[in-house]
DNA sequence: TATTGTTATACTCTATAACTATA
DNA sequence: TATAGTTATAGAGTATAACAATA
């Protein structure tokens, strides 16, 4: 009988192999396992607002910023005024930050592999499922969820 | 088709949702969810060596030790002399350890509750096992694995 | 020689609260 | 009134390297 304590345990216990693992691929580009979220993130949805990307990768606003600001000393990402809101500013990969993200990416392939090689095609996809459910099941409910905010567009 | 960085999202965001979670719920108890998990795995193993309870936490000693200060201070946990090797000290929860674990448990009830909620108890399980092989994909293998160290023995 | 643990050190992520500017 | 972002601040976890004591 599974109960959910063991599922919390193996399931912190995966994520900290994988960040792990990612700490030790991108440390020689000078880049922590976040900080590629991040990149990754952007790569995916240029140009994002501040508070788009911090829900996207699932972090708080401020924690994004501080991120951010490290990023952009290292010019890898840049940020600029939103078009139509005056108060948001969109984030984006500077060309130096599209060229980094490549050397990450493939920095990176080998532990995607090393992922996917432990599972079947079925099982890997069955298991994104089953994560998506159990972070819903976490983030939702339990309070009568409130509505998700309105925002300004994301993309621009 | 599932891909490799697809999934470490998911589980990057599934394990983000727990912890956010977890730390709501014991901050008003003042402990950290890592320190609950430090706390839970004393619980079930008392008592450990250092280097013990860090293999099982899948935490580095220093950081280890770095935490062990921290609820030492507060009383919930001790440190004594290992029986056998005078290198050695086990760790166990004290008496106050234990009744604030138990109040501890008790606050992360609703969690474990709403991630089994979202499952079927064929799917946690299966869960369970995926995460501990995508786990074993990522710390073993890539270079040949080396052996597992020899220790003194975890229980005393 | 290898291992346990300690110490010193540094950095990233994290998050709260108070604040400004804009919607 | 609510939202986007900034600032200041604090703390926790993380990890490396050098070291002592012991196996």
């Amino acid at each position: 009988m599974t109960d959910g304590h063991e599922l919390a345990i193996a399931l912190r216990a995966a994520y900290l192999a994988l960040h792990r693992r990612s700490e030790a691929a991108f440390a020689a580009l000078g880049v922590t396992a976040d900080q590629f979220v991040l990149l990754a993130t952007l790569d995916r949805g240029d140009a994002l607002t501040q508070r788009e990307l911090s829900r996207r990768m699932s972090s708080d606003p401020s924690t994004v910023r501080a991120m951010l600001v490290l990023l952009e000393q290292r010019g890898l990402v840049g940020r600029a005024p939103h078009p139509t809101d005056a108060r948001a500013r969109t984030v984006a990969l500077t060309a130096d930050g599209k060229r980094a993200f490549q050397r990450l990416w493939a920095a990176g392939e080998p532990i995607r592999a090393q992922m996917l090689g432990a599972l079947r095609p079925d099982e890997a996809s069955a298991l994104v499922s089953l994560l998506a459910r159990v972070a819903r099941g976490l983030s939702a409910e339990s309070a009568s969820a409130p509505a998700t905010s309105h925002s300004p567009e994301d993309d621009v």
